[in-house]
DNA sequence: ATGCCTATATAGGCCGCCTATGGGTTTGGC
DNA sequence: GCCAAACCCATAGGCGGCCTATATAGGCAT
C-alpha cells in the first residue's frame, strides 16, 4: 500500500505544474499574504520555511513584477511590511482559475462510474491524508484555517 | 470533488520532500539509466521532457559528482553515451530506502480503521489517476513498463 | 553613550531551467 | 570527392529559487 502512495505522490509532482509556472513557496506566500494581510519578511520567511535572505529575494521579485507592495513601518524602521496588490489577487484568481478548468476538463474525460469511485476514494482519503501531513515535515506551515 | 483532489496534489507536492533532497529531474533521469541501461544525452533530454542543454547541465554535474559515466560513441563521435555506476545505484537505493521507512513510519501512526480506509482509497483511486496522468502534460514521459 | 539585540539587505555560491549559438561529425546530393 | 545540410553536444548568458555568512541600520537598556 505503501507503494501505491507513494506512486501516487510521485504523479501529483509530476503533473502539478509545478514549478512549470510558479514555484510552490511564490504561490503559497502571495496566498498567504492575500488570506492574512500585511505580513512582515522575517513572519513570512519563518512560516513560508525558507530562510530569510530568500524571502527578501522574492519579495523583491515580486515587488518588482507589481504583485506585492512593501512599506516600512513608520514605528520601527527596521520594519518592513508586504502587502498583496490587485495585480497579485488578479495572478492568484487567474492561477486558479485555469486550475479549476483544466481539473475539470480532465475529470470529464472519465465515465461516470470511475468518477464516481475516483470522487469516493478521494472524500475516504482526504482526512486520512490531512492528518499524515500534519505530522510530516513540509516546506513551512498552512495558513491557519 | 475537483477540490478535494486539488488539495491532495497540493499535500503531495508540500510534502514530498522534491527539491530539497533532488530534484525530480535528477531522480527520475538517474532512475532511467538504471532501469534501461545507457542512453543518449538527447534522447534523455527528450525522455525527461528538458532542453538539451538543461540534460548536458546536469549529466555533467551527476558526472563530477560521480553518479553517471559518460562515453563518446566510437562509431559517431558526436554521440555521448550515459551510464549510471555504481555510487549511482547505491544513491537510489539509499533515497528509496529512507522514503519507504519515512512513509511506513508515517503510516504506523494512523490506526488500523484509518489504515485500512486509506489503503482501500488509494487501490480504487491509483488505477484512475493513472489514466488521468496519461492524458495530462507532465514532465516527460514516464519510463515504460 | 555604548553596546547588545533585532530586522532586513547584500555577497557569493549551487541547482535547475531556458534560448541562442558555436564546433565537431556524418550524411547525401552532385 | 566535395560541400552543404543535418545532427549531436557544449558553451554563453540569463533568471528563479534556495542556502550561509556577513553587513547595515534601527531600537533599547543600562
Amino acid at each position: 500500500m505503501a507503494a501505491g502512495l507513494d506512486e501516487l505522490a510521485h504523479l501529483a509532482v509530476r503533473h502539478s505544474g509545478t514549478p512549470r509556472e510558479m514555484s510552490f513557496t511564490t504561490a503559497s506566500t502571495l496566498s498567504r499574504l492575500e488570506h492574512e494581510g500585511a505580513r512582515r519578511l522575517t513572519s513570512l520567511a519563518a512560516d513560508e520555511g525558507v530562510a530569510q535572505p530568500s524571502m527578501t529575494q522574492l519579495i523583491q521579485r515580486l515587488e518588482r513584477q507589481g504583485f506585492v507592495e512593501r512599506h516600512r513601518d513608520p514605528d520601527d524602521r527596521r520594519v518592513v511590511w508586504v502587502s498583496i496588490s490587485e495585480a497579485g489577487r488578479g495572478l492568484l484568481a487567474d492561477r486558479r482559475g485555469s486550475r479549476a478548468a483544466r481539473m475539470a476538463e480532465l475529470l470529464a474525460t472519465l465515465p461516470a462510474q470511475e468518477e464516481a469511485a475516483l470522487s469516493a476514494a478521494v472524500l475516504a482519503a482526504l482526512p486520512v491524508i490531512r492528518k499524515l501531513a500534519e505530522r510530516h515535515p513540509g516546506t513551512g506551515d498552512p495558513p491557519p484555517g
